[in-house]
DNA sequence: CACGATTCAGTTGTGCACAACTAAATGGCG
DNA sequence: CGCCATTTAGTTGTGCACAACTGAATCGTG
């Protein structure tokens, strides 16, 4: 499809390399999710629900709203993960008094007791992966550039 | 909790980095699928579905347990992911004749046909990202090296 | 050959992600 | 004040991931 001199000439390998690196992230993504899944089976907790009591742990009480901004959530996504939290007693949701269109989810009892059990999940985690703290954030520091560079291209339309 | 010199000095730290790495491991995912989806959107392919198409253009006709190996995916996931790229035409699953639990699948004509207008993906991606080949096949080689850690752990029991 | 273990694809049920939409509350502007 | 655009949660529908299971075919061993 091309006689002279192929304008293209790595299109072929791109693809290759796109399978490798697709692979690559998707894979990650999927073994980190099941280590996790592992681990806070003791906890009662799936992973996104995990994120979901860190943030609730370091920020204490907010709004559905900010809530999804800290994870880039949005409510048809947190709606039931959050009720599923609540069936669970971890957490409690109630109309803002001040905004009645807003929703303060905040930690129960039992959900503000959880954090010393999960406590020792980044240390197993840590083990798990078996790499050291400055690898770790080497790597997050990549992947939050990566992040960064891929929103903005959403953004400006792909 | 601790009186006496603070066994576990660093537990709380780690906690505040593991919300860190988690949710940059997890948006980084996201942010992917994100823009390949945008992409991927004038093939009418999904994310997934892209891998399963770039495998078998790679590969040729093979059984779902090899695609899957190769994905790392099982048949729960395969399955309905196949019959909706065979709905679309795009791939044949046929039982096979030497084994009759086998299904092997294979490109259609229009699907070996697609390989063309995905031949522009990549560069796409790439554009997206703004990372250069040589870091994105760093960031490759470091997830791949997470990844095989985080399976051999989740083999032994996390 | 017979029969129990294994392999393979598929199904079911749960949960997450996200697009598109609804409904209620709020805020701004004439 | 009255009305409309915006904000906020929630709902619906589609698709993926995975655990647990089913059922059919195959294999191994006696």
């Amino acid at each position: 499809m091309n006689r002279t001199g192929t304008p293209h000439p790595h299109q072929e390998e791109w693809l290759r390399l796109d399978r490798q690196i697709c692979f690559s992230l998707h894979a990650a993504a999927r073994a980190f999710n099941g280590v996790y899944r592992v681990i806070l089976k003791d906890l009662g907790l799936t992973y996104p629900q995990y994120l979901v009591m860190l943030v609730l742990w370091e920020q204490g009480t907010l709004p559905v709203k900010k809530l999804g901004e800290h994870l880039r959530l949005d409510s048809g996504t947190l709606s039931p993960l959050l009720k599923r939290l609540e069936s669970a007693g971890l957490v409690r949701r109630e109309r803002s008094a001040r905004d009645e269109r807003s929703v303060e989810v905040g930690l129960t009892e039992e959900g503000a007791a959880l954090r010393e059990r999960a406590l020792e999940v980044p240390r197993r985690i840590a083990s798990a992966t078996g790499f050291e703290v400055d690898e770790i954030n080497d790597l997050r520091t990549r992947l939050d550039a990566l992040t960064s560079a891929l929103d903005a291209a959403a953004l400006s339309g792909a």
